[in-house]
DNA sequence: ATGGGGGCCTGCCGGC
DNA sequence: TGCCGGCAGGCCCCCA
C-alpha cells in the first residue's frame, strides 16, 4: 500500500535497528517475488553491513559493507516487520512466522526484519552500489518530487501536448517518482484540477499551484506517519502505513470537505484505477 | 512515441 | 454459513 510517504516511514523505522549494522542471517523463504531473487541473495547479505538505508521514489536501498546495494520495493501488500528490538525499555520476542514472510533478516543487534507480502508485487535485487543508479528499475524514475529537480518548468515541460489525462500523467512514475492513487486524487483535489482533464489542458496557473502542493502533501504524510511511528507502531512491532484524513481518496458518496461545499464526493475509474474527486470543487 | 488495457497475486468485504 | 464478484495504496509489458 505504499506510495513515497509510507516508504520514508518504513525507511525511518528501520534505520535504528539496520544502519550500521551485520546481517547475522539472511533467510530467504522463496525463489522470487514479482521476480526472481537475484542468484545467491542470502549468502550475499549473510555478514554484510548495512552502511547506509536510502530511499529513492518508493524503492528503498541499503547500501551494504560488501560494495552491494540491497534494492527493496514493497508493491502493494508489501511489509516490514521488526522484532526483538528493544523498545521503550522492552524486550520483544520473535512472533511465529506467518504466512507470506518471504525474507527474514537477523541483525547481530539482535533485532529480527521481516518481509512479508501476502501479493507478492513487492521486488528485491542487489547490485553493485557503484552505478546503483543505472539499475533498470531506477535509471527510468523521474525527479523526486521532493527534490530540487521537482519545479513548474520541468512539470510545464513535460505535461506540454500530452493527451493522457492529468491523474495518469501524475501517476506516471517516469515523469515524477513518488505518488500513488491515494496522494494523485488529494492533490488534484487540492489543486482544484478534475482528474479527467487532460494533461495539456491545465494552465500554467494551476501547474505553478501543482507543484508547492505535491510536495505539501507528501510532506503532511510523511510527517504523519512519523508521528505514528512513535507510539503503538513500533511497539506493536509493525511499521504501519500511515493513517491520515484523506479529503476525498475512498470516499465516495461522502460530502465534500470544503467549507460551504458540500457537495457528494464521485468516483470514477481511469486505465483501471480509481479516481476520487468533488464534481463542485474540481474542474 | 504515446496512451490504454491486461496481467501479475492474495485477501477482504458486501451481497445473495 | 458459503460462494462469488469486485475491489485493493504497484508497475511491467504488449498492443494499437
Amino acid at each position: 500500500m505504499p506510495e513515497l510517504p509510507e516508504v520514508e516511514t518504513v525507511r525511518r523505522g528501520l534505520l535504528p535497528v539496520m544502519e550500521g549494522q551485520v546481517i547475522a542471517r539472511a533467510q530467504v523463504n522463496r525463489p522470487d517475488l514479482r521476480w526472481p531473487f537475484p542468484l545467491g541473495m542470502a549468502d550475499r547479505l549473510t555478514g554484510a553491513r548495512v552502511d547506509a538505508l536510502r530511499r529513492r521514489s518508493k524503492y528503498i536501498l541499503a547500501d551494504l559493507s560488501t560494495g552491494e546495494t540491497l534494492l527493496v520495493h514493497l508493491g502493494m501488500s508489501g511489509r516490514m516487520l521488526i522484532s526483538g528490538a528493544q523498545v521503550g525499555g522492552f524486550h520483544h520476542d520473535h512472533p511465529a512466522p506467518a504466512k507470506h514472510d518471504h525474507v527474514v533478516l537477523d541483525m547481530a543487534g539482535g533485532a529480527r526484519v521481516t518481509f512479508n507480502d501476502a501479493r507478492r508485487f513487492g521486488a528485491m535485487d542487489l547490485m553493485p552500489t557503484a552505478g546503483a543508479e543505472a539499475h533498470p528499475l531506477l535509471s527510468v524514475l523521474g525527479p523526486e518530487p521532493l527534490g530540487n529537480d521537482f519545479h513548474e518548468d520541468y512539470l510545464a515541460a513535460r505535461l506540454r501536448g500530452r493527451a493522457t489525462p492529468i491523474k495518469s500523467a501524475l501517476l506516471d512514475q517516469h515523469l515524477v517518482a513518488g505518488l500513488g492513487n491515494i496522494y494523485v486524487c488529494e492533490v488534484l483535489f487540492r489543486a482544484g484540477i478534475h482528474p479527467a482533464r487532460l494533461a495539456r489542458d491545465v494552465t500554467p496557473e494551476e501547474m505553478a499551484r501543482l507543484v508547492p502542493l505535491i510536495r505539501a502533501v507528501l510532506a503532511e504524510a510523511i510527517e504523519a506517519g512519523g508521528s505514528s511511528l512513535k507510539d503503538y507502531r513500533q511497539a506493536d512491532g509493525e511499521l504501519g502505513y500511515f493513517q491520515h484524513r484523506f479529503r476525498v481518496y475512498d470516499r465516495e458518496g461522502q460530502p465534500c470537505l470544503t467549507p460551504g461545499c458540500g457537495q457528494v464526493l464521485h468516483r470514477i475509474v481511469q486505465s483501471g484505477r480509481s479516481s476520487f474527486f468533488c464534481p463542485a470543487c474540481q474542474r
